[in-house]
DNA sequence: AGGAAGATCTACT
DNA sequence: GTAGATCTTCCTA
């Protein structure tokens, strides 16, 4: 039992939710919350900053050169969790898209909110905003691998989860281009919280 | 079987 | 601000 939890009331997403084109998804994640239960203990942080990534037309995405055993999750069942590793890191992504194309959501920060003294035995920093404030660093704290590849995001039950809060919290959106990646598309991809702490980058 | 790429991170200056 | 480490997956032979 967490003893420092105040009462949120939370729900959580639905399957519909994530059955939309990835850049709306991405934005409407912002402001939720991601859950990681490990054992009973939950890891709690808000997304603060996401990325969309679509199909065969998106030259940056995995989804890029067609559909593969390691990518095929992307065209499955949307509100599931798709991760695979970059450079030495587990990235955790959200499979969302309209129905009958591929496409998903990559998580890049989190504010931590429950459950920082576990995430910090996971990563080796004493700054808070070090924790969470990038797409390896979040999933390292929250001890987030493969073998959470294609978990049900939209079950209460999984080891991964997203909710919302009832409380409607207000907060400006804003966009850039995606962050490493070499050919971009011709739109604004990336989202963020402005001005939160947690994000990555400031531009 | 081996090499290269990659949606990154850290540690250094 | 940038170089170097990192390691899984994919591609070609």
């Amino acid at each position: 039992m967490p003893t420092n939890s105040q009462k949120i009331e939370m729900k959580i997403l639905s399957r519909n939710f994530y059955l939309k084109d990835p850049a709306l998804v991405a934005k409407n994640l912002l402001g939720k919350m991601l859950v990681r239960k490990i054992n009973s203990k939950l890891l709690v942080g808000k997304i603060v900053e996401t990325e969309a990534y679509y199909g065969e037309k998106d030259p940056a995405s995995r989804a890029y050169r067609g559909m593969k055993n390691f990518n095929k999750l992307m065209w499955g069942e949307v509100g599931r969790a798709f991760i695979y590793m970059v450079h030495a890191n587990w990235l955790l992504n959200a499979v969302a898209h309209p129905e009958n194309e591929a496409g998903a959501v990559l998580i890049r920060a989190l504010e931590p909110l429950n459950g920082v003294k576990e995430m910090k035995k996971y990563r080796r920093v004493s700054d808070l905003t070090e924790l969470t404030s990038g797409p390896g660093k979040l999933t390292k704290a929250m001890k987030i691998t493969k073998e959470l590849n294609g978990t049900d995001l939209t079950n209460i039950e999984s080891e991964i989860y997203i909710c919302h809060r009832k409380a409607k919290e207000a907060f400006k959106i804003r966009s850039s281009h995606r962050i490493g990646v070499s050919s971009d598309l011709p739109l604004k991809l990336r989202f963020y919280i402005e001005s939160n702490p947690y994000v990555s980058r400031k531009t």
